[in-house]
DNA sequence: CATTACCTGCAA
DNA sequence: TTGCAGGTAATG
């Protein structure tokens, strides 16, 4: 579910929720293969007793800094959600990681498809995971000029090298889908061939389609929720995801459905176009 | 490059 | 019952 938007808009409602707090205690831990590193029983037991420093976004996880230059790193991939209970709710059998808090907050991660993965890294394993990661599209380091760099010579489908995180960090079906109807670019195109203006209106399109989505506090299609557990409302503002056979609303001409890279693809056949 | 696997729930 | 869903890693 998540990409970019969502999860910054997770890290952002949390953090007031949990900065300063002490975990001290895992409640329920009844999916352990979400635990990716360390093992299930080291996890539980270097995790509590920490401090959640700052709660903060990098690529699609969720990074909790604790203290001792721990970091408790979420991913939510497609039904993950995060929320701050309080002591009375009844987690749902879907929940199946539950921190307790210092203050009698606790901490939900609901993950309906049970594809989520949690990590505590030290140093080095945080610097490995920001490593393994392009660049942030909305930081002020990313130009066009970076864009460009990293399109060119490429002839793999340009949807695929925008949804690759080892190439840019955070985009995913939806925002590249409406990123490139934005810059009138077909998803089938070779990266390579994207150049001069198209890469200035196709970075335009990413950090606008991207700041609009937060401005509208993410995208709930089923399962996403912030960290209160509110809907974002950027689902009423899609301009040609998941609108095969509709007008296209530059056009008129119908949308079209493709698979490219396992994922529906939904373009406009007459203005987004081949170079 | 394409296909499969990981999971569950929902709509066609 | 089948296909599809916001993600990603592991296979031919």
């Amino acid at each position: 579910m998540p990409e970019l938007p969502e999860v910054e808009i997770a890290a952002r409602s949390l953090a007031p929720q949990v900065e300063g707090r002490v975990v001290v205690a895992v409640e329920r831990l009844d999916w352990e293969r979400m635990v990716e590193t360390p093992d299930a029983a080291s996890f539980r037991l270097l995790i509590v007793g920490r401090q959640i420093q700052c709660a903060h976004r990098r690529a699609k996880w969720v990074l909790l800094d604790l203290d001792d230059a721990w970091t408790l790193a979420i991913h939510l991939r497609m039904s993950g959600n995060l929320t701050v209970q309080r002591p009375e709710v009844e987690a749902r059998h879907h929940v199946h990681l539950i921190l307790q808090l210092s203050d009698g907050g606790r901490i939900f991660f609901d993950d309906e498809r049970k594809f989520g993965r949690v990590r505590l890294l030290d140093r080095s394993g945080l610097a490995h995971l920001d490593a393994c990661h392009g660049p942030e599209p909305l930081d002020a380091r990313f130009t066009p000029e970076v864009l460009a760099g990293i399109l060119a010579g490429r002839q793999t489908k340009i949807k695929s090298l925008l949804l690759d995180q080892h190439r840019i960090a955070g985009l995913g079906n939806i925002y590249v889908n409406e990123s490139l109807w934005h810059a009138r670019l077909h998803p089938s195109l070779p990266a390579g061939r994207v150049a001069g203006q198209s890469v200035v209106d196709l970075h335009a399109a990413m950090r606008q389609v991207l700041e609009q989505a937060i401005a509208h506090e993410g995208s709930s299609l089923r399962n996403y929720r912030n960290g209160y557990g509110r809907r974002g409302q950027n689902q009423e503002h899609f301009l040609v995801y998941d609108r095969a056979g509709q007008p296209c609303l530059r056009c008129g001409c119908p949308i079209e459905r493709l698979v490219i890279a396992q994922r529906s693809s939904f373009y406009c056949p007459a203005c987004q176009i081949w170079g």
